[in-house]
DNA sequence: ATGAAAGCGCTAACAT
DNA sequence: ATGTTAGCGCTTTCAT
């Protein structure tokens, strides 16, 4: 009997003197190839073993061309899909990334820096993709209530607010995670269990993560301060969040700290970010104030319009009575009128960063020590923050012609 | 020999005479657990067999309540979380959701629908999420060149423009397609290999899904243009992108024929809406045309800021002069100056039926016929569009101001 | 150069 | 009520 014959005649388990004839008679298990060829039957077809095929496929062994070409052939013909679940229960890898962002409320991500992850998201999949790698988005864990570190699956505690616990349900070989808390028990818990983390914005030291990504958020809001004031400011405000997440804490104290620099009396208003409609009210909060700044920051994607249209409210021109900045991603800053100058994070870079230095955790034999990388921002200085040279004599926006 | 002696003891496959003992000389395998309890050493420690852990932990069987509070403690003692991959092979269910997009370039996701694909696939994530499912993002395949059905992986072709075959090394219990295209050979052979697919978007009749969602475009352009017309508006103007999809077909043929029926002569521009620089140039040369509309809708999202843009180029008023509506998901246009009235596709609905939809099919036991299901879309009136009552006499659509 | 067989960790059918 | 056992489909070691 060869052996394509035996595979042919099917499941013959070891030489287990069991049922007159090796087959089996039931089929059980629910995973059973719902009429797809197997790797079996590609051997039987091919008339070669299982290891042959194995090997002819995934490029390994030292086969000639020939059978590696025919094996090929006959797969392809029997339209044979590999099993991902076997190939992951045998070889422990499964090619597949997390990704979990802290959250405020019920929805899977936030919505304040929504065009921030969105862009950030992208590239992270764009670069896991071209390495071989999907991303899994995952719902990060509600903070509130306590959740016991095993998770719902081990304990049996009901579901939580996205229901099952989905994190026990996926195999990962490492996990991305967006603006981690430690208070987060799912994140101390991957980090414990030895899978790779790598975190977008610094992780609390209590947080041992294999590397992570960030910017320079200090620098970011000096240098964009200075701009403002060689443009002529004289008093810039803030408007910032009510939130402790790391980016607000550290923009807010480079203002701080900036202002006690250079002699300012530091002007702000705070609002909680989540809320999309406290920015309008904030934004007209900040320019109704006696000691009104003739600057403004936003450290929020919506800023630029709630400070534009409270900026009109007041009768204030942008830029020679106010001028203007805020942190977005968004490119229809580019065409508002006037132009507002934002300062971008990069989030596409930030995401290629993470993704790369997850997967080479992964596949790094060596674990090096965790790696920290600072990445640098970019300030897209726009009409709404230039007032030198602009002012006075330009005269009225010309008609249009055909620029 | 008690049942947890007998674990404890380590392997013992079957009576068969092996070595003098029976443990494995050498580990094998790659995916042994990494130090981690598996489910014997839960069962062995907890005095129980396998069977009881495994219903306990997952609620089956009829155990006493004492041993499966037993069970489940030993296990959170043991940090024992249970390996999804094994999960998957045995049960043929993997709890993942595919989700692809058709793409324009090198990226997995496209730009233009961005806030739309953004808040699609984030409502479909929580919906996901919420029936314990997590959604894998994948990319569409390159339709330039020619792929085999098979995939890469099984044809052993070099990688794709993303590299290895991710498709091939995930195990999904369904898609999600949006935008699907007739020409993509991944969907086709999803579909063709019995997975669940539900589409975004009407699918081509070749391509039979499970089930598809998709707004009625042809009805919302034509309120929408009822709307601009009830409020004055004697010429309205398009402006539509060159790229065949769906929604660009239909929605243009929906705007002539509304025309028609009106007797309005057309008045359009088309420019490729995947150019982020194009949507200013096609506004302006919409503007400077001598047939100027004096109302335009523009099917993509920048097309608000853009016009806007270039209305004040051309010093016409919004909406004395000109009125304006764009199809957008941004919040943003609320707070333009003036507020511009957007065409919402209610994205978070879309992305939350489909979810749905394909969990059904996914978990259903009998395959209804494909359902098909039509969502409502939003027109979000603000004062970009709302002539009447505002302006003192609407007169005759006026002489271009800077002719 | 090719094949046989041992499991990866888990679930479910079948005993007891 | 609990235990035994046969695999899910694949990769890999070892033997030929």
């Amino acid at each position: 009997m060869t052996a394509a014959e035996k595979h042919q005649a099917g499941r013959n388990p070891a030489a287990v003197p069991q049922p007159p004839v090796g087959r089996c008679p039931q089929p059980r298990g629910g995973g059973r190839l719902n009429g797809r060829a197997g790797i079996r039957d590609v051997a039987a077809a091919a008339g070669v073993s299982i290891t042959t095929v194995s090997d002819a496929l995934n490029g390994k062994g030292r086969l000639p061309d020939t059978t590696r070409s025919h094996v090929r052939e006959v797969a392809e013909r029997l339209g044979y899909r590999p099993s991902a679940a076997a190939r992951t229960l045998r070889t422990g890898k499964s090619g597949l990334i997390g990704l979990t962002v802290t959250t405020y409320g019920e929805e899977p991500f936030t919505f304040t820096e929504f065009a921030y992850f969105a862009e950030m998201a992208r590239a992270a999949t764009s670069a896991a993709l071209a390495r071989g790698y999907a991303l899994v988005i995952l719902p990060a864990p509600a903070l509130r209530g306590h959740t016991t570190p095993a998770g719902n699956a081990a304990t049996g505690a009901g579901p939580g607010p996205y229901g099952p616990d989905v994190w026990a349900n996926v195999a990962l070989d490492g996990t991305i995670v967006v603006d981690p808390s430690d208070q987060d028990p799912v994140v101390g818990e991957l980090v414990r269990s030895g899978l790779p983390v790598v975190s977008d914005g610094r992780p609390s030291p209590s947080l041992p993560v294999s590397a992570w990504v960030d910017n320079d958020h200090e620098a970011a809001v000096r240098s964009l301060l200075d701009h403002l004031a060689d443009n002529g400011a004289r008093r810039i405000g803030l408007l910032t969040g009510t939130s402790t997440d790391t980016y607000t804490r550290v923009s807010t104290t480079a203002y701080l700290r900036w202002c006690e620099r250079v002699g300012q009396e530091p002007v702000y208003e705070r609002y909680p970010a989540h809320d999309p409609c406290a920015g309008a009210v904030a934004a007209d909060r900040l320019l109704a104030r006696p000691d009104r700044p003739d600057a403004v920051y936003g450290l929020f994607d919506p800023c630029g319009t709630d400070l534009l249209a409270a900026a009109r409210r007041y009768g204030l021109r942008v830029p020679e009575d106010l001028m203007l900045v805020c942190c977005s991603e968004s490119a229809s800053y580019a065409t508002t009128a006037p132009p507002i100058t934002t300062l971008s994070l990069k989030p596409g870079r930030i995401g290629n960063a993470v993704a790369q230095l997850l997967i080479d955790a992964i596949e790094g034999s060596g674990p090096a020590r965790p790696v920290q990388r600072v990445m640098p921002t970019e300030l897209i200085v726009r009409t709404s923050s230039q007032r030198a040279g602009r002012s006075a004599t330009v005269g009225p926006p010309r008609a249009p012609a055909a620029d």
